[in-house]
Formats: structure tokens, C-alpha cells, sequence
DNA sequence: GATGAATGAGGTTTCATTCAT
DNA sequence: TATGAATGAAACCTCATTCAT
């Protein structure tokens, strides 16, 4: 893009340290300087690469999401059977504990001001079009292959499996325990299974 | 309770006053003046009745979740068989735009608070306990009915129950649609009924 | 007096409650609610008896040096040598350590005060007055018995006397240290009698 | 030192326009905004320079205390007889009327918080120390020519020394009269060379 | 480009004072 | 008389933003 002629690489830079300062201290308690200290530059450094906090934080949820859902496609492209796939997009979804963490803490924060500010409303829109082009491809895939209820619409059953992905993953969140992240995994897993299922 | 000397009622005055500023305004533009002003009160009187700012959002969660547990638990005794306790406990969870949309509002806000703050996270997981009392109630009668798999834990499936609860009130939340409403509560309906049976 | 038709009594009591509490808190971290706390009454009765916290404290310093004067008269009236007058009065300016970590922590917020605003420096002032009347009191008569210095003129000795006092008593609480205390006395004691001796 | 990055030199002005206002007006009238008007900068610069009004008063009464120390030490240096070095120090610690008005009604308001609070008194105590020092130098000197008495300990004699030079000093100011500034400084040699003499 | 000193609006909190009961 | 709920001014402090260097 011609938009930035200043070095796209140390705003990358900066949405990453904002990333993890949002992360780390929530919404309420990340300020300029935290996010400058967490990518080793200066208050004003931010200020140059970007207009005001709000756009730092705007486009974070932009990057972020942006990430996340070429990850998940590009793994359940790799997949070639409607089971696979599903399981692909759940692996992707749950990376790990750390991983998850990190970006659900921060993916909370972006929802809550998405409830009330639409220019995060709709880039969290953006991102459910991707969960649901997904989610469409592996339920279509499987209606195909016989294993997924005919009568399924994509348009009604898309939502719910992200509901479902997300609702599992905030229960776990909440737990505070590592050890349960497989658990929860599973279960969403065998949850949308059932639901998609003949 | 002998805690408080002080009038029980403004107290509750003011925490209502709270939960409407919090979800018109979000957890970081909410000021003790906005409280004051929604309760019609000056702002000392908050810090008259509360310690702190702090203090009334922790005890706003607290009296919110209390009301739906307590809301959701007596429409759930209500009803006999399995398939109507499930149908009140949804019914109770999903009581139309208006309310879901202030309250989830908040309860983002909440949630996101609670991924870090220990003291949000306890009142968060007694009204996950609470929830789940309310899933296992109606799997264990569904299971006696013979409409629910057998093979199915409380301990593993409630969690799941409250995820697709809240995932597609969150979904359906990031729509801004009222119409659509109904259409979440009906896709929610259903999946749980599809994890659950047999 | 029939200046106050309000209980004497209870006004002396809120005094004394504000004593201890400017004592043990200092002068910015008292506050009415304080007074009132070591009172036992409510904090409207502080305000019923006095016209403004700044009254309590004006009264206070006049009740304090009141006392302090005539005890310190009393005690030098008893004695009938110059010496004897003026263990006396040393051993009325040094009660002993509670007594006077009590009174100068208080007597210095009032020194600080009275350095900038009239109305306490009028009160200091007549303590000063009864304080060079006991001094005078002393060295005329040790003049009169020879053992005082000729020369010296009751104007220019008497605030010496009580600068010597005062200083010791500061350094003292200074020390923090109680068993110090009869050092101090002591060397106040040996400093002004060889200031006053021929 | 490499601890202050920031301009040493305004750091001296914001601690020299604090003791402007606290002297002026008091510590319970000295806010951040006085201190900051005084210094002809913003309220937030002082924020920047110093971590909380605590802060700012803290390393006043360091700056203050250090600056007497070395302006006392280095007048007794100067002279060589005993007698010289103790007139040297009293002129010192009379400056004249404007100056020591200034300094004692900021040096009482540190005493009585001195008095209660840990950090002040230690810092009071280095003071002490160094007036210690230079009366013990004063006696010692003194006792080798001959013209102090032989048994005068320096530990207990030091102490009694600066006693009547704070206790003179504290009378005159109350006297709120500047004629009178001459008379208590000779009032406070004299008494000192009583005290002292064989 | 980059820095960090400076600003000042606006937040939470404290507390003397008022006043209805 | 006595209480304590209520008020609101003013304090300290934070921090996004600006700007000279």
C-alpha cells in the first residue's frame, strides 16, 4: 500500500508491543508509554506511526484478526475431507494455552467496545464473514460427503460453531488452568460434531 | 444483613445507576460522575456508599450475576420434564434485544476484567457454578427420561452448555440486529439439544 | 461565661478528642470525622459545638497553653527559693515522655501555623506572656538571693529561658526516643542555670 | 548522579519554587498547582520531575537541610580561634530576618511532620548530625584553648546547642517583628557562650 | 525520523460543611 | 440536641497529545 510510506515494518512492530500490553494489562490500564516501553521505542514513535492511540488499537484488531483467520483458512485448505477440515479449524483455533490467552484476553476487550463502537463492530464483522466462509466451506463439504445433516443452512449453522468456539474458549479462559485447554478443545470439538452431524 | 448501616435501597440505586452507565458507556468512559448522574445523585454520594469505584463494579457483577442465577434457577424449578427446564433455562438466558444487549454489554466489559483480575474471576466462576447446577439439573432428569445420552458428565457437558449460551448471545450481540434475536435463541436452542441427546 | 449556653462539657470533651487526634495523625490528615471518632459522637456535633474545624483548632491551641501555664504557675508558686521555682518550673515543662510527645508533636503543628497566620500567634503570645512572667518571677528573685546575675534584664533573659526549653524538647522528639528524655531534661536544666548564674 | 535523566536544573527550580510556596503558605495550603505557579510551569511538569507532592516535599527538606549544613560548615571552616568559629556558626544560622523567616517556617512545618513520620525525621537526624559536628568542633577547639570547660561532653552539649539556636530562632519568628532579629541572635551567642564557658 | 519535556483536561478521591429528620 | 446523608469544591494524579530540538 502507498498509504504508508513511513516503515510498515516498525508499525508492525508497534501493533505487536501493543498487542502484548493490552494483553497484559487490559484496556483500562494500557497507556502510550506501556506500548512504547513494550516495543522498545519512544511516546512519541507512536504517535508518528500512528494517528492516536484509538487508531493504534483499531488497527491492532484489524492486524489481529487479519492473522488469525489467514491462519485458519490456510489449515483448513490444507485438509481435504470435511472431518478433516473441522478438525484443522478447531486445531487452529486452539493453539495452545499461551496463544489463547493472550489473544482472548485482548479479543475481550475488542469485543466489549465492538457492542458500542462500530468501526470495531465492523472489522469483528469482517472476521465472523471469514469464520463463516469456513465454517460454510466444511459443513458444504460434509453435506457432500454425506456426514453433515442435509437440512443444515449455512447461513444459521455458520454463527454457531464460532458461538460455539468462542463460548468454549472464554469457559476455559475463565477456568485459569492450563491443564484444561485439551479439555475444552475436545469438547468443543464434539459439540459442533453433534450439532453438524446427520 | 448488618454490613450496612447504610440504606440498602440508594445502594441498589446506585449500583442500577452503574450497570445502565456501564453498558451505554463501556467500562473506560464510565466515570463516578455518569453514575452519579444516571442515579440522579451528587458525586459524593457514590463514595458515600462505596469505597471506591472499584468497589461498586465488583459488587455491580456480583448483584447482576446473583439476579440471573437466581432468575434462571427459579424459572428453571418451574417446569417438570427435561425438555421444558431446558426450554425455561434458554428462555431466562435469552429475555429479548433490549435486555440481553445492556447486559451483555456489560458482561464484556466484566469478562474481559476477570481474564486478568482475580476478584472478577471468583464472582465470574460462582456464576458459572450456578449455571452449571442448572445444566446438570436438567441433563440428569433428561438422562432419567431417556432423552439425553447416557454417556454424558455433568462436569464436562455444563461448561458447554453456558459456552453456546453465551457464544451466541455474544454472536448475536456483534449483529446489532434485534430481529435476529429470535433466530439466535433458536439456533442456541437447538445445538444444545443436539449436544445433549442421544 | 455565658458565651456558650451549649454543655461546657462536652465542648471540652470534643477538645480533648481533637488533642489526641492531632496529636497521633497530624495537622492535614485530621479531619472532623476524626474528632468525632475519638469524641464518640457523631460529626455533627462537632460543628454544633464549634463554628468550623479551624474554630476546634484555634480553641484548642488557647485550652492547651491555658492549661499548660497555669500548671506550670502552680507548680512555681509552690516553691519559695529560686532554685526550687526553677526545678519547678523544669519539671513542668518536662512531665515526661508521653506527656510530651503528646503536646509538642501538636504544639509544633501550632508553631507552623502560628508563624504565618495572627490568630495563633496572638494565642502563642500570651502563653509566651505567662511563660517570661514565671521567667521573670524566677530570675528577679534569684537576683534578690545572689545567685542570678545582676545584668540581666528580665526582657531580654525570660525568652532565652523558654528558647532553651522549647529547643530541648524538640530535640528530644526529635530522637524519638523516650529514655532520652532525662537527659534532655537535665541538660535543660545545667543550660539555663548557668545562663542566669553570676 | 546518573539516577534523574531529566534536567537536574529544573528539578532545582520546581524544589526552590516549592519552598517559596510552602513558606508563603503553609503545607496545608501548598498544593501542586501553588508549587507549579511559583516554578511559572504547568501542574503536570511537576509530576513529571517528581513522583508525588510526598516526593517533592521529601527532597525539599533534604535540599534544604543539605544547603544549611554546607553553608554552616564551610563559615566554622573559615575561622581558626574557637571564638570565631562559634560567632561564624551563629551568623550563619542568622542570616538575617527575610531568610530566616523563610526557612524556619518551612523547617517547623518538616518538624512536626518530622515528628510523626519516619523518612522526615531520619532525614532531620543527618541535619543534627551535622550540627553535631560542628559543635563538637567548636568545643573541642575551644576546650584546647582554654576557654571551654573541660568536662562539657560533646554528646551531650551538642544537642543543646542547636536547641537554643532553633528555640531563639523560633521566638523571634513568633515575635513577627525583624528589629528584633539582632537582639535574639546576641541573646543566642551569649546563652551559647555560657553554656560553653569555664 | 526520533525524542522526551511540557501541557492541561479530566479522572478518582477526600472532606468541610449543610440540612432534613 | 443529635445524627449522618448529601453536596460540591478542590486536592492529587494520569495520560493522550503536542512540539521544540
Amino acid at each position: 500500500m502507498v498509504r504508508y510510506k513511513k516503515s510498515e515494518e516498525k508499525r508492525k512492530q508497534i501493533l505487536f508491543a501493543a498487542f502484548q500490553a493490552l494483553s497484559e494489562l487490559g484496556y483500562d490500564s494500557v497507556t502510550l508509554q506501556t506500548i512504547a516501553d513494550h516495543a522498545g521505542v519512544s511516546k512519541g514513535v507512536v504517535h508518528y506511526y500512528f494517528d492516536s492511540k484509538e487508531a493504534v488499537l483499531v488497527e491492532l484488531l484489524e492486524w489481529l484478526t487479519g492473522k488469525i483467520s489467514a491462519k485458519e483458512q490456510a489449515a483448513v485448505r490444507e485438509q481435504q475431507t470435511a472431518a478433516g477440515k473441522l478438525a484443522a479449524y478447531i486445531d487452529s483455533a486452539f493453539p495452545g494455552p499461551a496463544k489463547n490467552r493472550t489473544f482472548y484476553r485482548v479479543y475481550l476487550d475488542f469485543l466489549s467496545r465492538a457492542s458500542r463502537i462500530p468501526v470495531y463492530r465492523e472489522i469483528n464483522q469482517r472476521f465472523y464473514d471469514n469464520c463463516a466462509r469456513i465454517s460454510t466451506e466444511v459443513l458444504t463439504l460434509g453435506q457432500q460427503e454425506g456426514i453433515f445433516a442435509e437440512e443444515l443452512s449455512p447461513d444459521t449453522t455458520a454463527p454457531v460453531i464460532r458461538a460455539i468456539i468462542d463460548g468454549c474458549l472464554i469457559q476455559w479462559l475463565m477456568t485459569d488452568n492450563d491443564k484444561l485447554h485439551a479439555v475444552f478443545k475436545e469438547s468443543c470439538y464434539t459439540a459442533i460434531m453433534k450439532v453438524l452431524s446427520v
